[in-house]
RNA sequence: GGUUUCAUAGCUCAGCUGGUUCAGAGCACCUGCCUUACAAGCAGGGGGUCCUAGGUUCGAAUCCUAGUGGGACCA
């Protein structure tokens, strides 16, 4: 006996099981077969699934399946990127366990750790994805820091070098003072805090006892500043332009300058300018040709060139200089201030805007393709919406920061000589070699290089993603990536849009001079009920394998689709995925259903092949739709289409009407139809439910050995007989209204009614009256030309009905539904008139649009007719 | 502050090229059912000023303008 309701945990892992002994996910070129390819987007090696990734894997998913049903080469490449900063961070932490610190270890045995700690502990989040079903070609799985990708970021880097892309450059950078380290801003975490804004006096230079009053959040950077700025506008000011003022306490003399830039009602409307130790003040200084005096160490400790509190934290110092200052009378006040500090995602340090020596890439002739080719649709995005927002990005790019002062990653195949010349090459004997040809340094030897101790961005490797994984860099000939690139569907977040596939579409045209995938799908940001985004910190997101082991994988991942369109954020409740449950359950107990059918050689009821054309109309139809809606990535749109042909017209309608008798058998034509047509079911359903649809797939027929659904062929529609849906429309319309008729009147569904339909098309009911009377409960169907005494009554389309009952019958509220009926289609007649009588609607608008408010008209004024005959019966 | 995006039932959202009286789905709610596949179910039902104000149009939830309120990105 089959269990009542559907059980997923062994069904999941047996199928999983069987689809990898099979290898039914591998691929490999076929020139017979169109290819069809999508990269993963590499989750983070330190990584653990979270509902974004559920999400996006899900989706890719759905498309790497329905294209492989669909006979397409279909492959999947899964990977993971080595995530410098996150990684680093682990394994800093690990040692620190066992007792070593990373700055008495040698860069060597740093990275045997970190390859050891990955070896153990990273990539778990793939094997996670087995659980969710994901299809991918687990033999192509790929990493970032493996040897070949490794191999494939230093020549892009070389290459790029040899272009003039990549110069060395000082830029103002996010610094985390405790891991020593330049931190993108993704990195850098904004945290509202109160601090206080200290108002000082400058003594003005030539004018005893005067000053200028500066307000400033940071004291300690005083000694760091290069003028005082203000306002031309600002008339307080207009006497101090042009002269200069003494730094309190350090007694150094810097000038009042000019700038519009300066806000005339913050603070005192005077600013002090700190070209060393902030983003705007640097700015300000390269504009007004000032001196950069940078005063903090790669610590955030104070240098000689502070002259005052050398040595000093850069919070012990500020706390020393307000005291000082106060002392000796240069503090004004002192205010409450709301202001925003950043820290470090990773170490909680407090950021330090820092002036240094890091390598980029210019990036604006570079991302020129990638603009260009996104605009005119030769890679489209979904939703489109995304096009805005990535035009105006990339018309104001950025060149590319991409070292980082870690360890964990490809480090910078650039070696200085002792001089500071910098040489870049793939080795340190290639540099050498070049170094003695192309500088005649003949007398240098490997020991007079030293690399860069800096490694690349983690972009800077995953920007390559879609070539690397096929090898396409080392080997750009080679069969893979002739056969599978350009990638078909990217799937990912809209908040990486940016950082990620404007980069790989820019490599992809510098690389091969081709889109690197056609289609970009962005999926939303998974929230929770309150809108909050899900985050481990936040510690509001469930653990999706907690889900699937309650939900059944099927049951997430239908439950995720059910409300995802792209683009928009999705609200995640556990209620959707029990709705998926149960979605799996409705298809379980269907299966159960048909299975326990016995089967004889019966000749087939009329109403049982009626049904089977009608279903089979529906399915085309329906394919038709999903097909349209896969087009546009609609691929909830498309699962809730499916979701209803089972749920309410396979399960509700078409079983309901085939169903025999209890214990009866079931004529043998029927029955075959039904397994077709749940096969043809599975299979569409297959992409979003993988393990129910396989588990039943298999249970339906006879499969040969290692057969599955995942190669089955995805039903292709065909033409829609649009009749037959018409006339069931009709008929399920009249079954509504008799069982909304037993409803209102209390009546057991037990209790058979006996119908007459007073028509002048007998026809449209008499071959679907078996059908009625199953559906409806009717005891007998009989037609009559005349109205019939003490019956209720209504009508559907201009056709009147009765159903003659025991009892009284309540003419007032018959009448007063019927007044209700007629009420409304006579405004709907009116309404249509008016469009009708209207010139410039019948001149203007579709031909085929008139014709159709001509049927409706026609229509409306049949059932008009129907209902006052019923009234003025009633009214008797 | 700049750019952008959204506002539809109690909740989450569909509604695609303006054209059924178009206002729809799921959940929630109400009524009745343990009807031999399924109570994770069945049959019904109630519920909305489509944010506001203008405009375009024969016709607007849909297009335009402004406002209000939320989100995102950039600074």
């Amino acid at each position: 006996m089959i269990s009542k309701t559907y059980a997923p945990q062994d069904i999941e892992a047996k199928w999983y099981q069987y689809w990898l002994e099979n290898k039914h996910f591998a691929s490999k070129p076929n020139p017979d077969k169109e290819p069809y390819s999508i990269v993963i987007p590499p989750p983070n090696v330190t990584g653990v699934l979270h509902m974004g990734h559920m999400l996006n894997n899900t989706i890719q998913d759905v498309l790497i399946r329905k294209a492989r049903m669909e006979g397409k080469e279909a492959c999947w490449v899964p990977g993971t990127d080595h995530a410098s900063i996150a990684t680093e961070a682990k394994v800093v932490a690990m040692l620190k366990e066992r007792g070593i610190e990373k700055k008495d270890i040698s860069r060597e045995e740093f990275l045997k750790y970190a390859h050891e700690w990955k070896d153990k502990y990273g990539g778990i989040i793939l094997d996670q994805l087995k659980k969710l079903g994901a299809s991918c070609d687990w033999d192509r799985t790929r990493f970032t820091m493996e040897p070949s990708l490794y191999e494939a970021v230093i020549d892009t880097f070389v290459r790029l070098y040899n272009k003039g892309q990549i110069y060395r450059g000082v830029r103002m950078v996010n610094w985390d003072p405790l891991g020593k380290t330049a931190l993108s801003d993704e990195e850098v975490i904004e945290k509202e805090v109160m601090a206080k804004l200290y108002y000082l006096q400058y003594p003005i230079v030539g004018s005893e006892g005067e000053f200028l009053t500066i307000a400033t959040t940071r004291p300690e950077t005083i000694m760091a500043d290069s003028a005082i700025c203000v306002n031309p506008n600002d008339e307080r000011y207009t006497a101090y332009h042009g002269k200069s003022v003494f730094i309190p306490l350090l007694n150094r003399e810097i000038p009042v300058i000019t700038d519009e830039y300066v806000t005339m009602d913050f603070g005192t409307g005077c600013l002090k300018v700190t070209p060393a130790h902030d983003l705007n003040d640097y700015e300000l200084g390269i504009k007004h040709k000032l001196p950069v005096i940078d005063i903090l160490d790669d610590n955030g400790f104070l240098n000689e060139k502070a002259v005052l509190y050398v040595g000093q934290d850069r919070f012990a110092a500020r706390r020393n200089i307000v005291k000082d200052l106060e002392e000796a009378g240069f503090l004004v006040k002192m205010e409450e201030y709301k202001s925003i500090v950043k820290t470090s995602e990773r170490t909680g340090a407090v950021i330090e805007p820092k002036l240094s020596l890091q390598w980029f890439l210019k990036m604006e002739d570079i991302s020129k393709p990638a603009l260009e080719n996104v605009m005119n649709d030769n890679i489209k995005l979904y939703p489109s919406k995304f096009k805005n927002t990535y035009r105006s990005w990339m018309e104001n790019v950025h060149d590319w920061c991409i070292s980082r002062q870690l360890w964990w990653g490809q480090q910078i195949p650039a070696f200085y000589l002792q001089d500071g010349t910098v040489i870049v090459a793939k080795t340190k004997r290639e540099a050498l070699r070049k170094a003695q040809h192309e500088m005649q340094l003949f007398a240098l030897t490997e020991e007079d290089l030293t690399q860069d101790p800096d490694v690349l961005d983690t972009w800077f490797s995953s920007w390559l993603w879609p070539i690397s994984v096929f090898d396409g860099i080392e080997n750009p000939d080679n069969e893979d990536i002739k056969y599978y690139y350009p990638t078909n569907d990217l799937v990912t977040g809209p908040d990486i849009l940016f950082f990620w596939v404007a980069r790989m579409i820019i490599a992809g045209y510098e690389w091969r001079d081709e889109l690197p995938f056609r289609n970009v799908y962005l999926t939303g940001i998974v929230r929770d009920k309150q809108g909050r985004k899900m985050s481990k910190s936040l510690g509001n997101s469930p653990d999706p394998l907690d889900l699937i082991e309650k939900f059944g994988a099927d049951g997430v991942r239908s439950g995720l689709l059910f409300s995802a369109p792209a683009g928009n954020d999705l609200l995640f409740d556990e209620k959707m995925c029990e709705q998926g449950r149960n979605f799996c359950n409705k298809i379980w107990n269907a299966y159960r259903l048909v299975e326990g059918w016995t089967v004889t050689e019966q000749a087939t009821i009329e109403s049982n092949q009626l049904a089977v054309d009608w279903f089979n109309a529906r399915i085309n139809q329906t394919v038709a739709e999903i097909q349209d809606h896969f087009s546009k990535f609609r691929i909830s749109d498309a699962l809730l289409s499916l979701y209803n042909l089972v749920w309410d017209d396979f399960c509700s309608k078409y079983l309901e009407i085939i169903k025999p008798a209890f214990e009866q058998p079931i004529d043998k034509a029927t029955f075959d139809a039904t397994i077709e047509i749940f096969e043809k079911l599975m299979s569409l359903l297959h992409p979003y439910m993988p393990f129910i649809t396989e588990e039943i797939w298999q249970a339906l027929a006879q499969r040969n050995e290692g057969e599955s659904i995942c190669r089955a062929t995805f039903p292709t529609g065909g033409e829609v007989n649009s009749e037959i849906l018409a006339s069931f429309d009709v008929m399920f319309e009249l079954v509504s209204k008799i069982r909304e008729t037993r409803n209102a009147k209390q009546l057991s569904p037990k209790v058979a009614l006996p119908l007459a339909i007073k028509t002048d098309n007998q026809a449209r009911y008499e071959n679907v009256k078996a059908i009625i009377e199953k559906l409806a409960n009717t005891e007998t169907i009989s037609y009559v030309s005349d109205k019939v005494d003490g019956a209720l009554s209504f009508v559907v389309k201009s056709d009147e009905f009765f159903i003659t009952l025991e009892g009284e019958i309540d003419v007032e509220a018959e009448l007063e539904t019927a007044q209700k009926d007629l009420e409304y289609n006579l405004g709907f007649k009116k309404s249509v008139e008016a469009k009708l009588a209207n010139e410039r609607f019948v001149a203007n608008a579709k031909p085929e649009l008139v014709e159709k408010e001509r049927q409706k008209l026609a229509d409306a004024e049949s059932k008009i007719k129907a209902l006052e005959e019923m009234i003025a019966r009633l009214k008797k």
